[in-house]
RNA sequence: CGGGCGGUGGCUUAGCCUGGCAAAGCGCCUGCUUUGGGAGCAGGAGAUCGGGAGUUCGAAUCUCCCCCGCCCGACCA
C-alpha cells in the first residue's frame, strides 16, 4: 500500500503509466505536453507550437539536404479533377477508399466533374509536370512539394493516423530507370539521416513486400522505427514508379537518339507522423523525452530563490551566463513563472527538455550551475557545472544527450530483435511479446497473409533486397527468397 | 463501417437507475505566506450539463436523431 502510494507519488498524476496502458500513455502526453489536441472535425487534430516546433525542424534538417541535391519546392493544387486522379488504374484502387470528394462549391452548386482532395499529389503533378518535360536536358525534373493531405482514415490517432496530415512528397522525373532506382535509394538514405542523426531512432532499411508496396508503384522502400511497445513504425516510404505512370500521364522525353521515351519517375514521403515517433520512440513513464536536435527548448532554466531579495541575486547570476550561451546557438528557456520548483520539475519533464539548469542562492555563491538531466531524472543524479564554463559546457552535454538516446534506443531494437525459422515459433513469438522478428521467407503474398492471419495482425516490414537469404519458408518450405523482419505495426 | 463504452466550468470526475435550486477536487484570478522534487490560508470568477427534437407543470437525468472521442473487430498506398 505504501509501496504503491509512494510509487504513484514520484510520476506525473496527469499521464497513465506506460507500463498500464500504453496507447492511453501516448494520447496523455501528445495532450498534456501540449503537442495536438482534438478538434471538432473528426480524425483531424489542431498541432500546438510545441509539437509544430518538432516538426518545422524536422522540415528544416530534410528541407536542407534535398536542396543540397538539386532538388525544388513548388506547390501543386488540393484539388485534383476526377479525370486525372484516375488515370492509374492500380494507383486509383488502392486510394479509393480513401478519397475524399468536393461535389459542389458555393453558389456555383452541384460540379460538372468531381475533385477530389489530394491524399498524395502523383497524378497532378505528373499532369503538370509532362508540360515541362520534352528533352533529355529537362532530366532530371526533382520536384518537392510540403503541403496537407487528406485521408479518410476510419481509426485515427493523433499523429500516428489522421484524416489530415502534413508531410513532404518528392516526385522525380529521370531519363533512366536506374537513374530513378539511385534516387530511391539516396532519399531513403536521407530519411535514416532523419531518424537516426536528429531524431535518434535507429531504423531498419529495406524493401517492401508486394503486399505493402504503394499503390501504382514498381517497388516501395521504407525505415522501421521500433517503439517503446515493440511495435514498429513506417516512418518514411521511397518509391520507384517506373514507367507506370509517365505511362498513364504521357511523361515523355525526347533522348539522345532522338527517340521519345517514358521518364521514369520516383515519389517519396515523411509526415508528421514522424512526430509520433519520436513521442513513442523515446518516452517514459514521465512523459516525453526529446532528442536536442529537434527539441523546441533544448536547455531550461529553474532559478530557486527564497525572498526578493535571493530572487534578485539569483536572476542577476543568470543574466551573467545567460547570452553566452544563446549565443552558441542553445535554445534556451528561463522559466521565471511564479510557481514551485518542484511544479516546474515535472512540467518540464513531461514535456520532455534535455536539459535542466536549477540555480539557486547556493549555486551563486559557488558560481556554479546545477545540472539535472532528463535522461537520468534522479535527485541522486544531478551534477554541477562552473558557470563562467556554460557557453562552452552546455553544447557538449546536448551533444552528449543526443548520443546517449540514440545508443539507448539502439540497445532497446536489440534487446528486442529476434530471429525463428517456423510460423509455429513466430506465432509463439508473438503471444508473448513484440518487437522485430526476422525469419526466411520465399516471398509468396499467401505464405505472408498467413502470418499475419495466425498472429492476428502481425506484418512484413522490410527486407534487405542485397542480403542472401538461407534456409526454407517459414510459412510453405520452400526455399527462402528473403530474410524479412516481422512486427506488428502501427 | 459493425459491436460496446463515454461526453457535466480549463482538467479529472460525482450526480442520471428513481425527473425538482448543477456539485467536488485540481487549475485560474486577488491578497498574505512560501519556494533546492508537485506548499498553505482567506476571498473570488468561471457551465445555455456535446448539439437538436420530443415527453413533462418541470429534463444533466426519460425517448429519438445527429456530432465528437475511447475500446474491440473489419479496413489501412
Amino acid at each position: 500500500m505504501t509501496t504503491l502510494m509512494e510509487e504513484q507519488a514520484d510520476f506525473p498524476k496527469e499521464i497513465t503509466r506506460m507500463s498500464v496502458d500504453f496507447d492511453r500513455w501516448y494520447t496523455d502526453v501528445v495532450r498534456k505536453a501540449e503537442l495536438a489536441d482534438y478538434s471538432p472535425v473528426r480524425g483531424c487534430m489542431v498541432i500546438r507550437p510545441y509539437g509544430f516546433a518538432i516538426w518545422e525542424a524536422i522540415q528544416r534538417a530534410f528541407d536542407d539536404m534535398i536542396k543540397s541535391s538539386g532538388h525544388e519546392n513548388w506547390y501543386f493544387p488540393l484539388l485534383i479533377p476526377e479525370d486525372v486522379i484516375m488515370r492509374e488504374a492500380e494507383h486509383i484502387e488502392g486510394f479509393t477508399p480513401e478519397v475524399a470528394w468536393v461535389t459542389e462549391a458555393g453558389s456555383h452548386g452541384k460540379l460538372d466533374q468531381r475533385l477530389a482532395i489530394r491524399p498524395t499529389s502523383e497524378t497532378i503533378v505528373g499532369t503538370v509536370m509532362r508540360k515541362y518535360i520534352q528533352s533529355w536536358r529537362d532530366l532530371p525534373q526533382l520536384t518537392n512539394q510540403w503541403c496537407n493531405v487528406i485521408r479518410w482514415e476510419l481509426r485515427t490517432r493523433l499523429f500516428l493516423r489522421t484524416a489530415e496530415f502534413l508531410w513532404q512528397e518528392g516526385h522525380t522525373f529521370h531519363a533512366s530507370a536506374d537513374e530513378a532506382r539511385a534516387e530511391v535509394d539516396l532519399i531513403l538514405d536521407y530519411y535514416r539521416q532523419i531518424a537516426e542523426d536528429w531524431l535518434a531512432l535507429p531504423v531498419l532499411t529495406g524493401t517492401k513486400s508486394r503486399a505493402e508496396t504503394f499503390a501504382g508503384a514498381e517497388y516501395s522502400k521504407s525505415i522501421e522505427a521500433m517503439m517503446r511497445d515493440g511495435y514498429a513504425l513506417q516512418a518514411g516510404t521511397s518509391h520507384y514508379l517506373g514507367q507506370n505512370f509517365s505511362r498513364a500521364y504521357e511523361i515523355a522525353f525526347t533522348n539522345r537518339e532522338n527517340v521519345r521515351e517514358l521518364c521514369h519517375t520516383t515519389s517519396w514521403g515523411i509526415s508528421t507522423r514522424m512526430v509520433g515517433g519520436v513521442i513513442m520512440g523515446h518516452g517514459d513513464d514521465r512523459g516525453l523525452i526529446l532528442p536536442p536536435k529537434v527539441a523546441p527548448i533544448q536547455v531550461v532554466v529553474v532559478p530557486i530563490y527564497r525572498d526578493d531579495e535571493s530572487r534578485a541575486r539569483v536572476d542577476a547570476f543568470i543574466e551573467t551566463w545567460e547570452a553566452g550561451v544563446r549565443g552558441m546557438g542553445v535554445r534556451l528557456h528561463v522559466d521565471r513563472r511564479d510557481d514551485r520548483p518542484g511544479d516546474k520539475f515535472n512540467h518540464w519533464e513531461l514535456k520532455g527538455v534535455p536539459l535542466r539548469l536549477e540555480v539557486g542562492p547556493r549555486d551563486v555563491e559557488a558560481r556554479q550551475v546545477t545540472l539535472s538531466d532528463r535522461l537520468h531524472p534522479g535527485r541522486d543524479e544531478k551534477r554541477t557545472l562552473p558557470a563562467m564554463a556554460l557557453a562552452e559546457d552546455l553544447p557538449h552535454e546536448l551533444a552528449r544527450f543526443q548520443r546517449e538516446l540514440l545508443q539507448r534506443a539502439r540497445d532497446f531494437m536489440a534487446e528486442n530483435t529476434f530471429e525463428v525459422q517456423t510460423l509455429a515459433e513466430l506465432v509463439e513469438h508473438f503471444k508473448t511479446r513484440n518487437g522485430f522478428v526476422w525469419a526466411p521467407w520465399c516471398g509468396d503474398p499467401a505464405c505472408e497473409a498467413r502470418v499475419t492471419e495466425e498472429t492476428r495482425g502481425v506484418t512484413t516490414r522490410n527486407f534487405d533486397l542485397d542480403a542472401a537469404a538461407e534456409g526454407a519458408c517459414l510459412v510453405d518450405g520452400k526455399p527462402a527468397k528473403h530474410r524479412v523482419a516481422f512486427a506488428r505495426p502501427y
